[in-house]
DNA sequence: AATGAATGAGCATTCATTCAT
DNA sequence: AATGAATGAATGCTCATTCAT
């Protein structure tokens, strides 16, 4: 056992205290947006003091940066893994649009405070640039790349694919929200399909 | 001198006055969003004491949502008239993403705050439904209807047309994110040919 | 006719302004209270514009010490009237008590406002001395001087009369409040000959 | 060591905490009123800070009524225990009033609230109902049940009992009010034996 | 580490008073 | 004389953050 790799009890702890916040933090900014929540709901929702909160996080928005974060993360990941798993670049994309609707899907408070925060972006830009600049290329990246590899091979049509990648997402984020407010009752497979169909039709070589 | 027809000084002054606050606000709300901009900012903004601006609306949210519903207004109106004069299927959509496109580039601020609100719908949907039900379920049969009418002269594949709704929304909104944000430099009117063909290419029949 | 007599048109359309927005303020007051009656209430009650009331009264306290004055002036005046017409200090009592009573039944918006006055005169008594020192000394000094007539008389017993006195004027509040509130559904002469009895067996001499 | 009965340390420091306030309170709402006391103004005189107030109580109104019921219960339960002590219809009429003088004389700031809150109850009669109907009903109970004890044995006049009450309590209330304004000199104990003989005389049955 | 009492800055709203018309 | 739009001081209440225990 490499001691240098043990985390001690204390850090496990830590880590768990964490962990249990930010899960208690996503239900309550997803249920009432960050304005509305107040420190003592997500205290509460975790079970400790809202002077524990403070011991792990330095400040509401901090918490709120942490839930976001480890939400496009995970998604990420996911993203990242199943799109390497296919091979032509129609399946990548395809497993791209599938995963990330079905990871909206099945952490839906998760996609609210994402949503929610895409929303403000606009209003408040300079917050999310300092947090997500990175991530966020990273992510456009790894969807314009799909792109750029169909254009060399010749299936898809070279036209702007970061406009494209942009529309992509776009179009990704207005179905989840369908789905969420109860405004569509398609099966999600229906769903993705119609929704891969429209963008492969609009980016396609033919 | 017609008595019926003529407005009174006072409404005159009056309906400059509320135009005056509405047009602060826009500015206030799209540079801080509605939490944070308080009444004394967009008093500040119109040039005049906090207590007037109670003269006019009658809290805070009520100027906001006034803010809100004259660019919904505006912008639904001014896409109606340029959809209607348009022929086929195909240039009433073209007209619609246009249109929606162009108002947008023209009115960021009423933009910032119209996304913003997309943005809350999902925590807060209570809000946007009570105001804006009826004036959007009319904007969105205004696009379907347009589907509607291609699916019916077989220019449109017959796929569901609200979903199909749904994705033109969502892109035209996303496009419009990229440019306000500054993160696309393309002219506009490249920028609606693309997107356009984009939406296009996806629900044409072949 | 007399030229120094002779009221202007100015001065009689003040006057009669001045008893219109009198008569409004004191209906106001008697319903709201002083804090929450609000100088818009009383100008709409008067049918006038809120300036106007200023044009009038320097303030709204203003309004509210010359609507207690009135009736608190009128009151008195009454009660002198009665109580002289009445030959022995039974009757001259007797009188005193009926017409107090009678006038706050009649007056019930002005007995609100008394009473009310009397209320905060222990939290704010810096208020009514000002006002109202000559006046209370004076109608105090009517109801001793009965007293001491039959105390003199030795109809009435020796036995500090101001502090009879003020029990009296207590007695009297406390009756016409139960009628006010409705808590007292008797006739007004029983009424007074209940009280008036109560007090002369209080301080009769036997 | 009685578990079961000991209160844990933070009950101890928020009772006193409440005490605290609530003493602040009475002092500042005799000194100002209600509507003229500010939050801030308790803190003040609490030592504590404003946010403080709101940790114990949940409105400014609500302190004040518990300001004015912990007088009311006091008093009541003082009279009630002295009342009880005493034997005849006569002597349980002279604690009464006895009791009545000194609580107030003893307790001037809550006095002031409890005199000032009748003052308004004829302009906003809603308020003191909701609150006190209960226990101001127990204790009027009180005063007449002795008086139709007396009726009973024959030393009182049958002669409307709950107006004779309520005359009692209004000649109570009349001569503490001399006694705080400074208008009366007297020594307590004098008092007391003119207002009770002034009283006994006006209901004894001859 | 955990607590939760205490803090006090911040903000929407009201309304008496002023003053230009 | 009359108006009523404009003002801005005043205040109840909330809640993120701190800190003594």
């Amino acid at each position: 056992m490499l001691i240098g790799n043990k985390k001690s009890k204390k850090e496990v702890v830590a880590e768990f205290r964490m962990a249990e916040l930010l899960e208690a933090a996503r239900v309550v900014f997803a249920g009432k947006g960050f304005q509305s929540a107040t420190v003592d709901d997500i205290a509460d929702a975790a079970g400790v003091a809202k002077g524990t909160v403070y011991l792990y996080y330095r400040s509401k928005r901090e918490i709120y940066w942490a839930a976001l974060e480890r939400g496009v993360l995970d998604l990420f990941e996911e993203t990242r893994k199943n799109v390497e798993s296919a091979r032509t670049p129609e399946a990548k994309l395809h497993a791209f649009v599938a995963t990330k609707i079905a990871y909206f899907d099945r952490h839906r408070d998760f996609f609210k405070i994402y949503f929610s925060e895409f929303g403000s972006a606009l209003t408040q830009p300079a917050h999310i640039y300092k947090h997500f600049e990175g991530l966020y290329l990273r992510y456009a990246g790894l969807l314009t790349s799909i792109l750029q590899e169909g254009i060399k091979r010749k299936v898809i049509r070279n036209a702007r694919p970061e406009m494209a990648a942009h529309a992509i997402s776009d179009v990704i984020r207005g179905v989840t929200t369908q789905r969420i407010l109860g405004w569509s009752k398609t099966e999600i497979d229906d769903e993705v399909e119609f929704i891969f169909d429209f963008i492969w039709r609009g980016i396609e070589r033919r």
